[in-house]
DNA sequence: CGGCATCCACTTGGATACTG
DNA sequence: CAGTATCCAAGTGGATGCCG
């Protein structure tokens, strides 16, 4: 569909594309990141992220079909629905760690140093 | 703004948004990707990247004002301009070439297997 | 060449209400 | 509780044209 000219430079290119289509978007790496902590419920999710229902639905669907994740469901009474993520969501654990880092570096890089403590000057 | 409940927890969650901020969305990574292999001129990089002149400059702009490229006016005739990734852009490296293995462990782990040499078989 | 302005189509995502 | 449907606002991104 395109024509790029460098094999090599396309298949970087192209793997990092195909990373961005399963992890890339507003939400997949938020998610995956708190996933990763435990098990959680559906509204759990909702509550914990700051996510509508119906984002977070779509969401999971595709991190499911990827095989990042799994959806269990309990027989409990009002039914619940247990998520976590998969051995292969494993995977993404260190990349994510190191993206949090890079974060918290950059935020002293650009933004500025200060970042108070983060305990208690939150709100 | 948002009222998480753990502490630590919160913490992870807005490392990770702070990235985001930053390096997601459709194409950051992928300009920086491309750009950590080498000086680029911009149309160069329109065409490298498949995307369109209005995005690429605002992508630019982002991602000079976060000090992860410059930008050079070059005095030659009709001007050219130079875009280069900064040092800073350097810590990134490491992680993108990480998510670059992880779209091809990926690739063959749910997709399945095969993934044909990508030499002929791309079209 | 670099890159901004305009226009427009498509996508994303939130709020709400409703069902099983 | 879990999840879907509808509606709608905002954002994203492509095409084109123009200007320095």
């Amino acid at each position: 569909m395109k024509t790029f000219s460098s094999p090599e430079c396309q298949g970087a290119h192209r793997a990092m594309r195909d990373t961005l289509d399963v992890i890339g978007g507003k939400w997949k790496l938020v998610i995956l990141s708190i996933m990763l902590q435990r098990k959680w419920r559906f509204k759990e999710l909702v509550r914990e992220i700051g996510i509508s229902p119906r984002i977070l639905s779509k969401e999971l669907q595709e991190l499911e079909m990827n095989k990042l994740v799994t959806r269990t469901v309990c027989n409990t009474r009002p039914i619940t629905v247990e998520y976590e993520v998969t051995p292969h969501s494993r995977s993404l654990e260190t990349v994510i760690q190191a993206l949090r880092e890079w974060g918290v570096m950059h935020r002293q890089e650009v933004i500025g140093k200060k970042e108070p403590a983060q305990v208690e000057a939150i709100v």
